[in-house]
DNA sequence: TAGATTGTTAATCGATTAACAATC
DNA sequence: TAGATTGTTAATCGATTAACAATC
């Protein structure tokens, strides 16, 4: 009974910070109530797309002819979200990239709490960002266990990211943000999401080939139409 | 004839990079020849769709019996995501985040190379991360059209990111990679890739929950099974 | 009431997987 | 040759979209 699974998509957890904002947004205008058709113009969606994700998201319903109310669409969005529930995280590598995420005031309304930055590198030690300070790798294990943290970022540069990631997972981690460049692999229960630069840049980089590939096109066809 | 329209889906240009990956450690182990089959096993995936995703990226074949040639595999992999043609690219926004992205060495085999973070913070302006200089946001527009520059990194961390859109574009930026929390619209002869932390996050959390939910459920029932 | 909008069922579309002839 | 593996066609699966009865 409680262990429904949760076959909700992936697509559909990507497009709910999406609602959320644009909802947020309709609710500083002062607007009560929203209609699925509303929401799907404004983000170029398809209403009965909408219907479908809020209807996985929600404990209210919508009311005919009046919508949904922009307000418990808000609140029952960040539920599911889980941005009421914060959860403490450790932030392992604290170069750029761990300090910029370390300092990073947005994730406070996600629920994310970064209690502390950890590295091995001597000169980072001891200091603070943003309030929070960065240890030495050795305090790892055991401040996850003490603190009973279950979710690490991981912003290592190198290629001891599978070795760091079995340490965290031994210590009680499960989830793993991995904004390393490493794919690394962890077990069923724990939970998994990398940030693929790779990926990103490569989807980005075909885009733009094709967009100036069109553009030469059209460049020369129109060459050709001012000649004849 | 020239202008075929690409319809290779995301999630295969997201495979690449670890097709990719995989690969390179297999040239580095010495072997000459892979079959879709061992790829598949190695990435967790099935070998229809390393096939499929394969045919749509290589010039050259795969032999019948003895697969496909590394090293050519690699060549074109590598080749479809535009490694091999190094392209330009002005960063927005040289803050933690930015800088982070300056100095990251990775870029490069991805044929991404950074000239220049742009900041309207004097105290940034003329710093030097990795020998890339911080230059003022007024230089922006003019640097890129001198430069020809056609991608654009967005690392600002506020509001102001539609109105830099708008005016990245307006100076010729035909790609704009945005790690800014905020949805920014850009026209169709436009790329776009977001980096939805939000998202992202909201994705980790929920797996997360449903793990600790699933074994609270396995611990109850545990103790339930030792009491009887 | 008439009309707008919900929630949901059925149809469509696209991506993944299975099956298999071709081939070395 | 026999068997492994390719490239591709057909079947399956899942997500999106369209359609529509229920309802305020």
């Amino acid at each position: 009974m409680t262990n429904e699974t949760v076959s909700i998509s992936l697509a559909t957890f990507q497009r709910m910070p999406r609602y959320l904002k644009f909802l947020k947004e309709k609710q500083t205008e002062g607007q009560k109530y929203i209609s699925s058709v509303a929401i799907a113009d404004a983000l170029l969606l398809n209403a009965a797309l909408v219907k479908k994700d809020l209807s996985q998201a929600i404990i209210s319903e919508g009311k005919p002819k009046v919508g949904y109310s922009v307000s418990e669409l808000i609140c029952d969005i960040e539920e599911f979200l889980g941005y009421n529930n914060t959860k403490d995280a450790v932030l392992v590598g604290a170069g750029k990239l761990g300090q910029a995420l370390m300092e990073y005031k947005g994730f406070e309304s996600y629920g994310l709490n970064i209690i502390a930055g950890f590295d091995v590198r001597e000169e980072l030690i001891g200091k603070e960002i943003s309030g929070k300070k960065i240890l030495h790798a050795d305090k790892l294990a055991s401040m996850i266990k003490k603190l009973d943290v279950k979710m690490a970022i991981l912003t290592i540069p190198q290629d001891s990211a599978q070795q760091t990631t079995d340490t965290l997972i031994a210590s009680g981690i499960k989830a793993i943000w991995n904004f390393s460049s490493c794919h690394i692999t962890v077990p069923d229960n724990v939970a998994l999401k990398n940030e693929n630069m790779a990926a990103s840049l490569a989807i980005l980089s075909s885009q733009l080939k094709e967009i100036l590939k069109i553009e030469a096109i059209q460049e020369k066809t129109a060459k050709k139409g001012a000649q004849s």
